[in-house]
RNA sequence: GCGUCGGUGGUAGAGCGGUCAAUUACAACAGACUGUAAAUCUGUCGCCUUCGGGCUACGUAGGUUCAAAUCCUACCCGACGCA
């Protein structure tokens, strides 16, 4: 089988678990540390493609639970993968499903988040455990897989790590998770504990349905398009893809010789809607915020033979550092690794600095819908009075095209006139702002200067 | 001029004798948001407060009543109808 992705570490910070590095997907390169913009249906919300390559994004991350109840994966497959669908030529990356099983189980109707403070007494009751708040819940837990209550019409779903890779295969991203349990902070020991053990049960099928799916497709591959091999990662380097992600397909020549390619007005039959491309598994590390479960976890799904590895669930606020370090120190050095849905600024540096290369978070986005905007100084929110009559720009130096063009004062009006257009623009530079980010600290690395830039900027952040 | 209906907090609009500082919505003022159930959610929203309560309020002025935004009288203002 062919590698389906690359990875090279350019760089380390000197004495910690820190390094630059290029990610080469079949859909181009990610040079790491990057953070990953969201678009969970198929759509990073209120942007369009072309503003998001504009921003410089270098990578995008949908969902399969969504997609795969709306509109199906089976349509998407059909309509030429997902990349096609949402006319996303650059990497790609698609969710299991498991953070789900969070979100629409036990924190389903409540107000818990996966990052908690420890100031929160409540979230901190040893014994307490989700399995009897009598609430009701759309996703329910059982060892061979999760019942999902379709959050959209009610109907009934069972998603189990076979179904989760396969869905993954119709939508056809470049990098792909394995189905995990996302356990809640307010889980007890215990349970913890259980949930974990199912989720390296669950990494392990997930992995063999994944490895099954690859075969297939290469040897269709090979026996449809005589004399053209599969995928090769050796293709993309002689493409000379641009880190930047461009916009045309055309840049990948193996994906329009296999019946691929997004040229316009093109049908497809069912041979051209073959997933020929490979697809990257990452495993996903568990374990709440127990330091024997995250190294545990770390030491069952470093040892598989996964692309790469998610490091997921819940923490702390405060010890989240010294959690993604235990798993760090673990996971294989020369694999990818990427922390799933983080994305505070002053967590993506505890990350960078702990040898994370991969972010992703719904945060900037959601945040911007919501009025919210990155400053240097801080976030504002733009719906406050002193607003109103601001004529300055958003954050003072910002290259984005929001910055660019439009002041805080006009921003201000967008949002209490309720216009649409607030949630684009704000997102465009709350995106900006926070790809810029995790590219700078990348620099940073490369030029020694980690943490030099690291203090320089949440000083003023965080004033 | 006569008749009818109506005047409630920033706005609209409930309430029609006590449980009314007054439902609700909007506006306003803040806050939250971390693998998206989210263009969402939460709090505050007459004045003062030692957070127990106190004070002033439902067009204006009187009156009835233990008690009035609610009933009566006059006046002012508005809409509509008839002249």
């Amino acid at each position: 089988m062919k590698k389906a992705l690359n990875f090279k570490i350019e760089k380390k910070i000197p004495n910690f678990l820190g390094r630059a590095g290029v990610l080469s997907t079949p859909h181009g390169d990610i040079l790491t540390p990057s953070f990953v913009v969201v678009g969970t249906k198929g759509t990073v919300k209120s942007v369009t493609t072309e503003q998001l390559i504009s921003d410089k994004v270098q990578v995008t991350l949908a969902n399969t639970y969504h997609l795969y109840l709306q509109p199906g994966d089976e349509l998407i497959r059909d309509a030429g993968g997902l990349h096609k669908f949402m006319n996303w030529s650059g990497p790609l990356m698609t969710d299991s499903g498991g953070f789900q099983v969070f979100s629409l189980g036990v924190a389903y109707g409540k107000e818990i988040s996966k990052v908690i403070a420890v100031t929160d007494p409540s979230l901190l009751i040893a014994e307490r455990s989700s399995v009897d708040d009598g609430i009701p819940r759309l996703a329910v837990v059982g060892n061979d897989g999760v019942s999902f209550r379709s959050h959209i019409d009610g109907s009934l779903h069972y998603i189990t790590p076979e179904k989760s890779i396969e869905i993954q295969h119709n939508l056809g991203a470049d990098i792909i998770f394995a189905f995990d349990e996302c356990t809640s902070p307010t889980e007890n020991d215990k349970y913890q504990e259980e949930a974990l053990s199912r989720t390296h049960a669950w990494a392990k099928r997930s992995l063999t349905k994944h490895k099954e799916l690859e075969n297939i497709k290469e040897n269709k591959a090979s026996q449809k398009v005589l004399g053209v091999q599969p995928f090769d990662k050796s293709e993309v380097v002689s493409l000379k893809i641009p880190a930047s992600i461009k916009a045309e397909p055309e840049d990948f020549a193996h994906s329009q010789v296999l019946g691929r390619g997004r040229t316009r007005g093109q049908t497809n039959s069912p041979e051209q809607n073959l997933q020929v491309l490979p697809q990257a598994l990452f495993g996903i590390v568990q374990g709440g915020r127990s330091e024997i479960l995250r190294k545990k976890s770390a030491e069952v799904i470093g040892s598989m033979d996964f692309d790469g590895f998610g490091i997921g669930g819940s923490f702390a606020k405060e010890d989240m550092s010294t959690a993604v370090k235990w798993v760090n120190e673990i996971l294989p050095e020369e694999k990818p690794r990427h922390l799933l849905g983080i994305g505070e600024p002053i967590d993506l540096f505890m990350g960078v600095e702990n040898g994370v290369d991969l972010f992703d978070c719904v945060g900037p986005t959601r945040i911007a819908r919501n009025g919210t905007m990155f400053t240097k100084n801080g976030k504002i929110n733009i719906l406050n009075a002193k607003f109103v009559e601001d004529f300055n720009i958003i954050d003072e130096g910002c290259e984005c095209y929001t910055c660019k063009n439009y002041t805080r004062s006009y921003m201000s009006h967008l949002f209490r006139a309720k216009e649409m257009l607030g949630a684009t623009l704000a997102s465009i530079h709350n995106i900006y702002f926070i790809t810029k980010l995790v590219s700078d600290m990348r620099n940073s690395i490369l030029n020694n200067t980690f943490h030099d830039f690291k203090n320089e900027f949440l000083n003023k952040y965080s004033k």
